[in-house]
DNA sequence: CAGGATCCCTACTGATACTG
DNA sequence: CAGTATCAGTAGGGATCCTG
């Protein structure tokens, strides 16, 4: 049969992007993890926000706990006043830092390209 | 200053992961190119729906539209009967390729870890 | 066959206000 | 500070009908 990409062995709901983007989602997933992956460090909500600028609170909290159920994120809480959360990317996480490296340097070369 | 990732040169507004979520926006985006990609010839539109199930028309139209005018895909209409339009990944789409690839590769070793 | 158009409905996203 | 609650708008999805 001719053309019938349709029963490549990873095409449809086999293909890892179609996971990819049901277990990673929402627009602001990618952004979130990269800033994660190069802080590297522990960071607050608050400083977290401030640096997936513009994001909301809502969303970043959403998003938060998706990773955090996903494992690519961990959440410590302070008993403190006020009071302080912090955040930082896991190992598997991290595993994804030359992955999205590449896609950041391609938005360097080309994001002038693609116009807007 | 401690902690203030705002100020890192490509946080916020200048991150490029931000500039690429709001270029190339949409659940679909990523699952649709990968496919233009890996197929690498020209594809007709309902074969390119069955190979990114379970995409509806409605939105595999619109992201189309959406990537032919940031030049990442070629449309190409036949003058016959019935109709046929081909659509197929430019120079620009391809040079995504190594990136995707190495995101296809994480999640075929990590998708399992995700759960779900 | 490749769509455009419509209706309808849900999920996601955002803005704002409020709380422990 | 780190959320939650509420309201409202937009994107995405399913189904159906229509046209060149």
């Amino acid at each position: 049969m001719i053309n019938n990409f349709s029963t490549l062995p990873e095409a449809g709901e086999n293909c890892p992007m179609v996971s990819f983007v049901n277990l990673i989602s929402g627009k602001w997933a990618i952004p979130i993890l990269y800033r994660l992956i190069v802080i590297d460090e522990p960071v607050r909500f608050s400083d977290l926000q401030r640096a997936v600028y513009p994001i909301t609170q809502k969303e970043l909290t959403r998003q938060l706990r998706q990773f955090e159920s996903r494992q690519l994120v961990t959440r410590q809480v302070f008993a403190e006043v006020p009071p302080r959360v912090e955040y930082q990317i896991t190992e598997l996480g991290k595993s994804l830092r030359p992955t999205l490296d590449s896609l950041a340097q391609w938005m360097r070369e080309n994001g002038e390209q693609l116009g807007k």
